[in-house]
RNA sequence: GUGAAUGUAGCGCAAUUGGUUAGAGCUUCGGAUUGUGGUUCCGGCGGUUGAGGGUUCAAGUCCCUUCAUUCACCCCA
């Protein structure tokens, strides 16, 4: 029998790693709070017709990433693969947003999408998730992006670029599509075969397509900001100005084409050259016809989704603190057998005092227990006969103490 | 889903190109020395070479299958 192992693109974040994700999502917590978001928390799994819908049904990820199945009560369900569309659906079905009020939301927690991993991409990834629901203007888009780049600054990133582009709205975005599809077609020819698939189905994407070939032809296929209605231009406007405002260094990328459908207007990107292909550490936009596509009144909103995954590896290569490895304070060593039951006795006493104790609880030689100590404050010996002797380690200085003593000193 | 590379102690690696009982290092455990730890020295534990099949007198090494990892494509966080 063969032992069994984690299934592909899942994996453990063991001890040696997972203080680095709690300090990001600890400094991710603050950062939302001063931002004056609440954390929300919603199901891993939902109705696959949320994301059928909400998501759109010629992304790739509904067409082959979901994980889905039929639960016993014959529905079909669907492991999470983004989180806007959940939140949104709490936000509808709670009326978060009633009477015209709005919602900023953070959350954070694993998604599942069916892919092939590499670097930075799993089946089982993990994100940090903002969303600003029912306020139409571009300062909650702002918001949103000053949001994610102070949550990066504070994280210690550096070399970060923000993306930025518009791509429009109901109203406009179905008469470029038909420009686009008109110039596409004269051009057939010479597309590649994933291209000419999206020249029906999702003819935008064909902008953000990286052959050679392709790349040529969208270079002098029609400007978007050509056809952008007067509200979808004023919003990119306000945008950039109040970006600018911020002191904020943006790139605009005409080819930056969010590969979920329900992006409308606002559409940005951050990305790091501390990345393999994976590049994008950061992604997110406004989707005003979400909630709609949802089965819900109108409701507008804006977010991002920032990959912990790829956050920790940047940090990691880019040497970022990950705050302090935790450790006991103090270690209670049995100064020989007899005396290990009060070590456990003194360790259970200290620990009922919230002082961060451990004893050795596996028969470790007296040589073994201080080694273990080295990595704590404090090392406290015991005897037989219960005396305690509490030793700094940082300056070597030991003296006898009682054990309310020991806990006083301790404690500040 | 496609392509390429890789898979040997807990970890990172070696094994004279097919040859005897698969080796050191780090870690771990024990001992000695040091003031009772972080240095040094000695010793122990640790392996069905990812799994299954095949070729051969002989396979860690060659062939096939499979699983997994890594990187890239596609796409995305």
């Amino acid at each position: 029998m063969s032992t069994i192992i984690a299934p592909r693109g899942t994996r453990d974040i063991l001890p040696c790693e997972s203080y680095k994700w709690s300090y990001v999502i600890n400094t991710a917590a603050e950062t939302m709070n001063d931002f004056g978001f609440n954390e929300i928390f919603i199901p891993l799994f939902e109705h696959t017709e949320l994301f059928a819908r909400g998501v759109g049904e010629t992304s790739d990820i509904v067409e082959k990433e979901m994980y889905t199945f039929t639960d016993r009560g014959g529905r079909s369900i669907t492991l999470r693969p983004e989180a806007t569309a959940g939140v949104m659906r709490s936000a509808l079905e709670n009326n978060l947003c009633a009477q015209g009020n709005f919602a900023k939301l953070w959350s954070y927690g694993p998604m599942f999408r069916y892919e092939r991993p590499q670097k930075g991409r799993y089946r089982q990834f993990y994100q940090i998730d903002a969303e600003c629901l029912g306020i139409q203007g571009a300062e909650a888009d702002i918001e949103i992006i000053d949001l994610s780049i102070e949550l990066f600054k504070r994280l210690g990133l550096k070399n970060l670029e923000i993306v930025l582009n518009s791509v429009g709205c109901e109203k406009c975005r179905p008469v470029y599509r038909e420009k686009l599809v008109n110039y596409f077609k004269q051009h057939e020819s010479e597309l590649c075969e994933t291209c000419l698939n999206r020249l029906d189905r999702n003819p935008l994407r064909i902008l953000d397509c990286k052959k050679e070939q392709c790349g040529k032809i969208s270079d002098n296929a029609p400007d978007i900001y050509d056809s952008l209605c007067d509200e979808c231009k004023d919003h990119f406007k306000n945008l950039r100005d109040g970006l600018e405002r911020l002191g904020f260094t943006y790139k605009i990328n005409k080819r930056l084409v969010r590969g979920l459908d329900y992006y409308t207007k606002t559409a940005f990107e951050i990305l790091s050259g501390d990345l393999g292909a994976q590049n994008a550490v950061c992604g997110g936009g406004r989707y005003d016809n979400l909630a709609e596509a949802a089965g819900g009144s109108h409701l507008p909103g804006v977010g991002f989704a920032c990959g912990l995954d790829r956050v920790i590896i940047v940090m990691e290569e880019q040497g970022c603190n990950f705050g302090e490895i935790p450790a006991p304070k103090i270690y209670v060593v049995a100064r020989d057998d007899e005396a290990r039951a009060n070590s456990q006795i003194i360790t259970h006493k200290l620990r009922a005092n919230k002082i961060a104790a451990v004893n050795d609880i596996s028969g470790r030689s007296f040589k073994a227990q201080m080694k273990a100590a080295n990595n704590c404050k404090y090392i406290c010996f015991v005897n037989a006969a219960g005396e305690l002797e509490l030793k700094n380690i940082s300056d070597g200085v030991q003296k006898n103490l009682s054990l309310d003593e020991i806990i006083e000193c301790l404690k500040k």
